[in-house]
DNA sequence: ATGAAAAAGCAACATTGTTGCAAAATATTT
DNA sequence: AAATATTTTGCAACAATGTTGCTTTTTCAT
């Protein structure tokens, strides 16, 4: 397959995703959606403001994956070092609802952010009177490349 | 007993928690301390800042913040909407090792944070080439408090 | 009490995130 | 295909958050 194939491939798959979600094709939408069809690992806003080669103003950059989280197109993964990730959900998330029960990792090698979509998290027994509606599970170590 | 016993015993508390981490006894790290201590839930800097009754220079909460961390005696929890919390560490953490393998949670309704400290992480099976150094559960719902 | 060491405060700056509005691009209708 | 309505973008200005170097002040040990 030819590196014209695979480009007019990756961005059809962009334009279906897009359609599908009901958003109008455009420029940044389609890049952005880009850089995350195109990474295995997850993104951070910086991650994408550089990456996207300085074509976007920031604001743009913020709306855009806003967007996309309420679309449920990708997910938001916590750190405790302010800078929220962002990764693409598997199809089974909707507008307004996302439904993510894998696991994240972390490495503290290369520091990556994976979804390990076949690690599902954990039922947490908790106290009385709390109730749970989410779980997420940041693991950090060291992943498969880096080890 | 009265109150102003209840705060001078707080006082020598925070003051033998920064004695027995080598730290100077200061103002600031007092004051930071005591809220920690005052307080059931996490804290993130912007709430240190405004309890603190705008007496400290932001900059000195930062470095407050950072120096205790280090010191273990307090720790960081992840969160997805870029504003790291922090809360105080039980007594087995020591400098530069946090050994905190409880889990977290955040109450959708009053937004508080809890450390949960009888609920362990849990065991988390990894793909082949992972390994785990350390395991962050964070548990989004409704508290004790707010059922 | 004095001096050395540590911390705080200040100023200046860098980075990150937000809002309103006008211009441009996209989608829709005819 | 052109005109119009709608949506999105970019810009500007701003707010909030975080960082660094340096001077003054405070703390601690002698």
């Amino acid at each position: 397959m030819s590196a014209q194939q695979t480009i007019s491939r990756l961005d059809s798959q962009v334009n279906e995703l897009l359609k599908k979600n009901s958003l109008s094709i455009t420029g940044s939408r389609k890049k952005i959606l880009q850089l995350f069809l195109e990474q295995t690992g997850a993104l951070a806003h910086g991650d994408i403001e550089k990456r996207a080669g300085e074509k976007f103003d920031r604001v743009t950059v913020y709306r855009t994956l806003q967007t996309f989280v309420d679309k449920g197109i990708i997910h938001t993964i916590p750190t405790a070092d302010n800078s929220i990730r962002y990764a693409l959900c598997k199809d089974q998330c909707s507008e307004g609802h996302h439904h993510d029960h894998h696991i994240h990792f972390v490495c503290n090698n290369c520091s990556n952010t994976y979804c390990l979509d076949d690690v599902v998290t954990p039922e947490i027994k908790l106290p009385k009177g709390y109730t749970a509606a989410h779980v997420e599970v940041v693991v950090e170590g060291v992943c498969k490349n880096c080890k």
